[in-house]
DNA sequence: TAGATTGTTAATCGATTAACAATC
DNA sequence: TAGATTGTTAATCGATTAACAATC
């Protein structure tokens, strides 16, 4: 309750990525009517100690209440700022295959602030293709695509062989950053953030946890 | 390359997590037909440090040989057996939506031995509706499909308002891991596993990553 | 006030990397 | 053989947890 950090110091990426599950579950919080929310209350959702909340929230430039806790509509709107989820992000999607035109259309990720501005593919088959609101184009239209919509990010929904060369089209084209859902790794230049969902690294994980309970 | 480790001995998640990213890599390696890989080729497919590799393989009952590395068809079996993926494991999808449907029918998930035995939903304008292989039945009908068709993995596609909920009801079907996608962190019984692969938290983590950069 | 909860420091724990003898 | 690469130990690094004074 002293002195906080500023904000521009690095965040360590463990602490960025329990940041974004605050800052999902204070929405939800926020929209049961909840005003205050201590850091036993966010450890015991999410499965944390106590804590490791206090600590990583002390990371961001927001204090809390002696005995209250923490107000949730304040660190909400401190942790959106963080996250970047108080703007818009333009996203393009390559590959409008069965994954690709679901991730193109979702709920959870358009509520978030990410809009889809392009669904691409290199089959003719796909190309023009209706999927919900987007037409898929062809891969050769991207790069004025992610000009003209000032897109910053590129979602690789393409089978694995295609992974590595579809991230190096993005990269061309000037996307700042890959969400990979492909099983394959995939090498960037530096300036270039990349995640991966690791889908099927997860199920396999799981499967050795199953065997081994 | 003295002694080994026997595989009894419990391997620390962040181990098993590289594991199943090796096994994926020597999959495609062996399909090229390479027939020896070393710790530091495999460390620079996958980003890691030749040190780090070592020491993930020391946990499992294989020996490399010296000058040459590891030999890519063996080591792949033992991954494969270390990590289940040497046998098929059966799962149900719930959620008939856009994400529950494409995972259902994704074929690097059917590919690496995860059969879908069903697809559930709740809304009865889906129910009966054919998604690829599969016909949407009503969530009611799950504890039936999990005991008749053994099923141990249960993938959830809901919204995260129905999370939780559906978890229970997989756990109480009998399935004995759990896949999420949905957004919201689920609690199950000790006992049973629960990986989620947090695809609007990466996106998160990504925003945060591209701003500071 | 007394009690609950923060923010922060220090201690512990675990994971990664470095180093090197063994050896094919 | 000489050189490359393993397996393993020890050192470093980072992340989590415990503890507690400050305080609302």
């Amino acid at each position: 309750m002293q002195k906080r950090k500023k904000g521009s110091a690095p965040i360590p990426s463990s602490v960025v990525k329990r940041l974004s599950r605050y800052l999902t579950l204070l929405q939800s919080l926020e929209s049961k009517g909840e005003e205050w929310v201590s850091s036993k209350d966010l450890a015991e959702h999410l499965g944390l100690t106590s804590s490791t909340v206090r600590q990583d929230l002390s990371h961001i430039d927001f204090s809390g209440i002696s005995k209250k806790g923490y107000e949730v509509a304040k660190l909400w709107k401190v942790l959106r700022e963080v996250m970047g989820a108080d703007k818009e992000w333009n996203c393009v999607v390559i590959g409008a295959g069965n994954l690709g035109t679901a991730i193109a259309n979702h709920r959870d990720i358009a509520r978030r602030g990410f809009v889809i501005r392009g669904l691409f593919d290199i089959d003719p088959k796909r190309v023009g293709n209706k999927e919900g609101a987007l037409k898929v184009q062809h891969i050769s239209e991207i790069e004025g695509v992610v000009k003209n919509a000032h897109v910053e990010v590129g979602i690789i929904a393409v089978p694995a062989t295609a992974a590595q060369e579809t991230a190096d089209i993005l990269v061309r084209a000037g996307v700042k950053g890959l969400l990979n859902l492909s099983v394959t790794h995939i090498n960037v230049p530096p300036g270039i953030s990349v995640i991966g969902t690791r889908m099927v690294t997860s199920l396999l994980a799981l499967t050795h946890s199953i065997m081994s309970s």
